[in-house]
DNA sequence: GTTGACTTCCAAAACGTTTTGGTATAACCT
DNA sequence: AGGTTATACCAAAACGTTTTGGAAGTCAAC
């Protein structure tokens, strides 16, 4: 039903070949033609089918992305948002994005091989990288194209964007201090995760600069969720030797964290602070508004693509491991602080890396 | 590089017809030689070539999905969870997920041309539709296969999924008012977009039927945000006849109206009752936990999703246009109750529509 | 009036499938 | 024997592009 090429050339005369060149703009085909073509191509509402091209070609000129779910109905809003900035900048430099999701359950690598056969994808964006990542062994094998958001352990001998969070968490390790509190605990994810070791390092070195040492019976566990959060949170605060902080290491698992604290009867910022890593849009919004570690979701998210793409279309890269140094966000769940409303939303990379 | 049909063929010693047809289990091919190709194309990790088949077939075996997002960086939850429920169903199902980002400032049906042009997908799932929305339009003008969720006004001559906002909405005034709330504001969406109408006139109605009016200078506009909840709630809350009651039409809205009670010293739950829309995770630990509307929002996705590829397939669906009830989710933030802690999330549609 | 350069065009092959319309062989009836 | 039926196979066309390797024509230079 859609016009093809050979519709517009026996309306113009020529030959399917002439046609096509004329489309694409090649000089061995003379003006008058170009213009003719163009108008018809026009008239017909002619669309390259995008599957012939893509047959013909060799290349999809489409990136997958797996979207981390913890069971059906829970997904962080990073990732949200990171696949904002993922979508919109594929879509400016004219590439699809293949979306599929998968829960942490399905650890293997069965979501990547199904848009991998047949050649769906030109390459992959990564995330929830973990210490010793088989999903990074088998692209590695497979010599396909890929770019991780998060770094795993050991050499890492592929291109990745990551943050530094022991700088981070050494930042909320200060705040924590300045604020007054001493009595420190945490709650981290699956320790298999690659960023989990970095922050509660970051955190321990943090702390142990200002002479507190980090109880590692007071690191919990969780799985990234609020309901994980809440879970760690009660049972570190109803112990006999209660914390009087607890740094979450996400802003979900704070706001948990946040919500037991407040069940029982505790006031947050004051009886007991809390802090996040993030800075998804909800942390603005918390009661009371969360202080946790800004990450430029958005921004990572576009520039892990575009990196991506320009690894996809043979161009080096300027640089192939970026750590962004993300910064802190003082709000009032570690206690006072001038700021009385939700800030203005400031967007941002590090200095080093400005896009 | 990766292996073909041809290749089979060349090792088996048949033809490529025989080789497609022994893989497509046809039975005109003998038990012996398809044991044989099945071996060989093992052997080989054979992967048919997905756009070969495609454009072979004139069938994409993909949908399109536009993920709506406020400005580059807010996104609501809710989406996340739909389209997890949809990716899922349709990894299942065999489909592919081609996911393209749009802002609301972006209306036109760019988004969804881009997607069709080239036959890039068989089908698509809308959602946010508008009273009177163009890009149905261009798509029944251009006889393209979807489904929405939520419908417009007038005929709505396509097959949709809505909730039923109005009874949603009687849920919450009854509530309100059993709680003792009868100076009651809303925040509602822009007036364009299908449901808040029938939101508003749902709470209008279930007020009118306790005998309270709803004044339309109370009822605000805003954009399904945090942002905008917290802006519009503090224009009600500081106004000279504050209102004791803020329903939002969103849980996003109602985050932000209780980051602006808390903010100006109020108590919620008990200076001021707010309410929800759409159960999002978020919502049982927010503080207070969040009285709302729940939605199943990923089965929703889920059903959504199986209908459309129904469709495409050619299958007639049992059931064209299918309203779901939602239910109330009482929490703390309209006051008292007897729950304490965050429940178990509890899955599932109204009792009409089990899938 | 031959040579070379340039311009404009195109037939055919290729990408990897599926489908169409067969053929060849063997086996089974009368 | 001739005729039918079933089984197992396959060559070729088709899907809609892009690319390859020319060909034909014009024009200027010698």
């Amino acid at each position: 039903m859609p016009a093809t090429l050979k519709d517009i050339a026996a309306r113009v005369g020529k030959s399917v070949t002439t046609v096509s060149r004329a489309l694409n703009d090649f000089d061995d085909v003379s003006p008058e033609t170009k213009a003719l073509v163009l108008e018809v191509a026009e008239e017909l509402d002619y669309q390259p089918h995008t599957y012939a091209q893509r047959l013909q070609k060799r290349r999809s000129e489409t990136i997958g992305f797996i979207f981390p779910t913890s069971g059906p109905r829970f997904s962080d809003p990073f990732f949200s948002e990171f696949l904002a900035g993922i979508g919109n900048k594929a879509a400016l430099l004219g590439y699809d994005l293949l979306v599929s999701t998968q829960s942490p359950e399905e650890l293997g690598h069965e979501a990547y091989r199904r848009m991998l056969e047949g050649g769906r994808v030109d390459g992959f964006i990564m995330v929830r990288i973990h210490r010793h990542d088989s999903r990074i062994d088998y692209l590695l094998s497979r010599n396909v194209t890929f770019i991780t958001f998060g770094c795993s352990e050991g050499k890492n001998n592929f291109p990745f964007v990551d943050e530094d969070g022991a700088h981070g968490m050494r930042l909320v390790a200060d705040h924590l201090v300045h604020q007054g509190f001493s009595r420190i605990a945490c709650i981290a994810p699956n320790p298999e995760l690659a960023f989990t070791g970095r922050r509660v390092e970051g955190l321990r070195a943090g702390l142990a600069e200002h002479g507190i040492t980090l109880d590692m019976s007071q690191v919990m566990t969780s799985d990234l969720t609020q309901r994980g959060g809440y879970e760690q949170a009660k049972i570190l605060l109803i112990s006999n030797n209660p914390p009087t902080a607890i740094v979450a290491c996400n802003d979900l698992m704070a706001f948990g964290a946040m919500s037991a604290a407040q069940e029982l009867g505790l006031t947050v910022g004051r009886d007991v602070a809390i802090t996040g890593f993030d800075d998804i849009p909800m942390a603005a919004y918390s009661h009371p508004p969360l202080t946790t570690i800004h990450q430029p979701i958005y921004k990572i998210g576009g520039m892990v693509c575009e990196m991506l793409i320009n690894l996809i279309e043979g161009d080096q890269l300027e640089e192939e491991q970026i750590i962004l140094s993300p910064t802190l966000v003082v709000r009032q769940s570690c206690g006072e602080t001038l700021k009385l409303e939700p800030e203005p939303y400031k967007e941002g990379l590090s200095k080093e890396h400005q896009l």
